[in-house]
RNA sequence: CGGGGUGUAGCGCAGUCGGCCAGCGCGCCGCGUUUGGGACGCGGAGGUCGGCGGUUCAAGUCCGCCCACCCCGACCA
């Protein structure tokens, strides 16, 4: 199954990128065109980072429900900018138990419709608020052109939507959000992810104000891996979601809706990958140790697979896996899992029976450096120490690629060939919708946000010349 | 939808000027020897050569049309 060489890095990135899902078992072409079939190896990827994003939701208060897959066409259409966003990338569905439908059905896009519905029901009083739903599900859009987790037809993501008595409320709350995904981007994934508030044309279909965490790939594209949407009152007044206040005064909600989905599965992939294969970050790993058994003769055997049995009984917190196998060397064993990234390896062989050790080897530092002997004895505390190594290191080494690759350049010219060299520029920026599409002709880069951090003050804009506060992100985008 | 490319065994590919029986590597199955960085020997299984049509005594190979996929654009909450 794995092929001796992956092609390299930085020789032809999107085969690189293909060849590391389809060699880690991570995910399949389907044989529908644009859609996916994730394996059970990328599957469980998804299921940690769900777990993570999980209990990050309910520490907040959140709760997890499930809303129907089609939405009948009307619903879409009473958001006049939803409907206009969304319109091309629908799948529609027309017949039913063999009949035409009176009204055709749209597979979800997203449920912002079809929750407003319910929301409408379920209102009443102020008291009744804020209500704080997060659903698990899959989404259908239908793109033009895709790839495997960044942009597939089909996707899995979790959709949380909320309704709140004030403005303020509903602002805080998409914050909250966004800091809850950067937060899951740092400390779980190692991504080193800014986040920011996307300009007026890059929001999302009917929001008030979008924000974003976007990511730097190792190609120094920009990759928007997670959202998160304060919707004002225009889906409340679209879907009369209406509550009365303390003075029995009828009042619209304020609704937020925020997403993440398997494409921070292609996020993690193209920030930490190399040319060995995926590197997982520790956290969301499915397998964070490999222990590999090492003999040659029979009566080696058993001393060597009591060793293993010892110390994988010690790593019992840890989601170890044991490569037995006889019919495969253990070079070839090191290499099937590092193709699929796997943080830490440990070796076993009659030298570390005699030797009483373990050979640890890193995924994230490769040969000789990566590699060092521990005693079995205390094994379950080296493991989790080198695991947080590991895991700091890939958010060290992304976020110092990250910053290398962030410019400020100091005119327009300068600003176009640090986009061509695939780096990001932050830059003074006066909103405007057409110059953001001035630099698009000229450069392909596109306004990625305006980060929630920035510089004090103000300068010219390095487009327009006109004095402004705003900071902006440019860079080119999968 | 435009530009480029590729379709031959599960995967990766070779196949010259049209010519006998369609090949190679990896993988797979069997037996044996192996195991600290992608093991080896021997023996096997596996094919509508993307599809349809045409030219020809003869087409994987030449011609026409179609289809699928990949890459680059356009598009992308």
């Amino acid at each position: 199954m794995d092929e001796k060489k992956l092609t390299p890095r930085s020789e032809n990135y999107s085969e690189w990128y293909n060849q590391l899902v389809l060699r880690a078992e991570l995910a399949d072409y389907a044989p529908v065109r644009g859609c996916m079939v994730v394996r059970p190896y990328g599957w469980a990827m998804w299921e940690n980072i769900r777990d993570a994003l999980d209990r990050r939701f309910k520490a907040t208060g959140h709760v997890n429900a499930a809303f129907p897959l089609f939405i009948p066409m009307s619903f879409l259409e009473k958001e006049k900018a939803h409907v206009e966003g969304f319109s091309p990338e629908l799948a529609v569905v027309t017949i039913g138990g063999g009949s035409e439908l009176e009204e055709p059905l749209i597979v979800r896009p997203t449920s912002e419709t079809i929750i407003g519905h319910m929301y409408s029901k379920w209102i009443q009083s102020y008291r009744d608020l804020p209500v704080l739903i997060n659903q698990w599900a899959n989404v259908v859009r239908w793109e033009m052109r895709t790839r495997l987790f960044l942009r597939t037809l089909e996707f899995y993501w979790q959709e949380g939507h909320t309704a709140h008595a004030t403005a303020e409320e509903a602002e805080q709350e998409t914050i909250q959000i966004l800091n809850i995904y950067t937060d899951f981007a740092l400390n779980e994934a190692a991504v080193p992810v800014v986040p920011g508030r996307k300009s007026e044309s890059e929001k999302f279909a009917g929001a008030v104000r979008s924000y974003t965490i976007e990511g730097m790939m190792g190609d120094g594209k920009a990759l928007q891996a997670g959202t998160s949407h304060n919707l004002g009152q225009n889906f409340a007044k679209a879907f009369d979601i209406q509550y009365l206040d303390e003075n029995n005064t009828l009042q619209y909600c304020w609704t937020t809706s925020w997403g993440l989905s398997t494409r921070f599965i292609g996020a993690i992939i193209m920030t930490h990958g190399d040319d060995q294969g995926l590197v997982l970050p520790p956290r969301l790993a499915p397998v964070q140790v490999v222990i590999i058994p090492i003999f040659r003769k029979e009566e080696e055997k058993g001393q060597v697979m009591s060793a293993v049995d010892r110390v994988k009984s010690e790593l019992g917190d840890f989601r170890v896996e044991v490569d037995d196998r006889t019919e495969v060397t253990p070079g070839f064993k090191f290499n099937h899992w590092e193709m699929r990234g796997v943080p830490l390896r440990l070796e076993i062989g009659p030298k570390d029976v005699a030797k009483n050790s373990v050979a640890l080897a890193r995924r994230d530092i490769l040969g000789r450096e990566g590699k060092s002997f521990v005693p079995q004895d205390g094994i379950a505390q080296t493991v989790h120490e080198m695991l947080e190594k590991i895991q700091a290191n890939l958010l060290a080494k992304a976020k110092t690629f990250r910053d290398e690759h962030i410019s400020e350049p100091k005119d327009f010219s300068e600003f176009k060939e640090i986009i061509n060299n695939n780096g990001w520029c932050s830059v003074w920026w006066k909103p405007s919708a057409e110059n953001e599409v001035l630099v698009k002709d000229e450069t392909k880069a596109t306004l990625r946000c305006f980060p929630l951090e920035k510089p004090e003050g103000s300068g010219q804009c390095i487009f327009s010349g006109e004095e402004t506060s705003e900071r902006a992100l440019f860079a080119k985008a999968y």
